[in-house]
DNA sequence: GTTGACACCCAAAACGTTTTGGATTATCGT
DNA sequence: ACGATAATCCAAAACGTTTTGGGTGTCAAC
């Protein structure tokens, strides 16, 4: 019933060397039986094990990712990622691999289970932390991976976005819009991407002669909740800020609820801009002001650039550096809309 | 430097059969040696070899799911969907495994492939059709399988949501409010929960005493600019509708685009609504009224089904029906708000 | 002293593939 | 006619695990 090479080997009446040997189209079989064995495996549905090819030839043909089971659910960001990672592993030819995992320990350890159970032959890592266990792993392991985000130690392959310059361009647009109190809802510090967020904001003040001030300066957890919460806070400062910058756009919903929750009016009273521009942002009330990350077109490019890794083929660019884009929509001051 | 079976039982001076059976915890092995042979494979790091394991033992821990090349990407269902059964899946040990694939042949022939490679215990297929060939093969190939929706040979694990009830409380709903020409776009055919949701739709209508008229009955293609090309056909009409039932989400954000781009006023003008209730869907402009479909606890709830099914246990439920929820927002036609 | 019963351990087969290192013919130049 | 070369094919090993079907030693009971 399960049909393998020795099924047709025995059907073609030749040995399952010849077979394999065929059916990879290796020179040394003649074109005339390569044929014969081709459409017997055709006509028996034959489908190679994996299992045994990859026990044998220690290659999987498939790519792991490991997701945070927190963010999981309410993270556009990663659902995007993967989309733009599947879709482009399906042009190779490769799967894809998910493991949800408690991040932390667990997350850690899913990383070593796949590594050394050799069920992946690569990883794509994301939201890379300032200093990352899961990337000195790796490393260590000498597995093959494309992390999104750079950290301290970045000699390994990357491509990331260059927030530094995006929140630049808010900060600066904010400021061209007339703001002075410009406060800014950071990540945790532990994310890498939060301290070139950051040095975006305060290289914006600095040339726009606004001193850095300390009340405005807050971090929460880039939920839309934390958000809420800390936009909250800002709101009851005794001079509170007439624009906010949130470093993704959860936290930028969540601050909008913030400001309508005290009777204040969204891009009229309070500017607000977020990062990541995930889908829902064009579809809030008023429209989000952000800066485009490409998500999608990243899951993408670090495949490709996991795929040579992957194969030892030399990489054109090992570190990939994306200038974001500034989309500019109402929530950051237009007149009301309509 | 690779260490399996055979290093552990060098270093502990045992067969390898000893420490295959010390480590799954059979009972025929001394409980001091199998202590000690844990102690050894923790401090080498032992992680067994998954493709050896699988060609063996015949079960691999891991689901599958094919997802759709096209919707990949702007497809909020399949994100939500993945994330319930990845979540759930993480929970029982088991591991996800997503193949992107063109639909039609394309995606058949991957679970082909899934299935005879055995690469994976069992399968959870989504958005079924009223003629599944995948279903089919499925069962013929008397694969664990469970899938969201019910197809017309439903003789197979399902968990699926009443969209007939759903689109009824829906018209209803519009009804109540002094609705009478509502139109309804509705889904490609071969879907087949298209047929269920026209069900509703007939019902509501009937029973309101409202006849049906074909020319308030469009169909598309579930992408918000199909749902934008089929409203605008809708509002050219002479007798133009005056609410609209899409039957998602998407198709319900390009129908008010359309509104809006002929200089009318959704919710006022015309009243549109939804099917899905998808993140997006509370931040719409105006928000969008919609039927709520748990699909992250649908998702969760097929894994569990899955698992019973790999494990030969009997389902408690073998179909499942959820009723879904109605949620009233802005969109169809309260005043306008704040 | 023999016999079971029991506790503990192990050799070898099996899973299905790829790869290595020839073996067997046929062909050809001389 | 004879070695050489090329064209085909194949047996056996290897990958790392689980499982089968014992084997060995100890100890109590007779």
């Amino acid at each position: 019933m399960k049909v393998t090479l020795k099924t047709i080997a025995e059907e073609a009446g030749l040995s399952i060397t010849t077979v394999s040997r065929a059916l990879a189209g290796y020179g040394d079989v003649n074109e005339d039986t390569r044929r014969r064995i081709v459409a017997i495996a055709q006509r028996l549905g034959y489908q190679p094990n994996l299992a045994a090819r990859h026990l044998r030839s220690k290659q999987t043909r498939t790519i792991g990712m490991v997701i945070p089971l927190t963010s999981y659910f309410s993270d556009p960001f990663f659902m995007e990622l993967l989309s733009g990672v599947g879709r482009q592993a399906a042009e190779y030819g490769y799967d894809l691999l998910l493991s949800a995992q408690q991040p932390g320990e667990e997350e850690l350890s899913a990383y070593r289970r796949m590594v050394a159970s050799s069920r992946i032959d690569g990883v794509v890592l994301a939201r890379v932390l300032a200093d990352d266990p899961r990337i000195a792993f790796l490393k260590e392991a000498r597995h093959p991976f494309v992390a999104f985000g750079r950290s301290n130690a970045n000699d390994y392959p990357y491509i990331d976005v260059d927030g530094a310059t995006g929140v630049y361009r808010l900060v600066e647009h904010l400021v061209a819009r007339g703001h002075r109190r410009i406060a800014i809802i950071l990540s945790p510090r532990t994310l890498a991407f939060t301290t070139a967020r950051f040095e975006g904001y305060q290289r914006a003040l600095n040339e726009a002669g606004i001193a850095l001030a300390g009340q405005y300066i807050v971090e929460s957890d880039l939920t839309q909740e934390g958000g809420r919460m800390a936009a909250q806070r800002l709101l009851d400062l005794p001079s509170p800020p007439t624009a906010i910058v949130a470093c993704n756009d959860a936290m930028a919903i969540g601050t909008m609820q913030a400001i309508r929750a005290c009777g204040r009016v969204v891009g009229r009273d309070v500017a607000v801009a977020g990062f990541d521009d995930i889908p829902t942002a064009a579809f809030t009330d008023p429209p989000l002001t952000t800066v485009r990350q490409p998500i999608y077109d990243i899951g993408r490019r670090a495949l490709d650039m996991l795929v040579c890794v992957i194969r030892q083929e030399p990489l054109d660019e090992a570190h990939v550096l994306l200038v974001p884009e500034l989309i500019v929509r109402q929530s950051s001051g237009a007149p009301p809309s309509r």
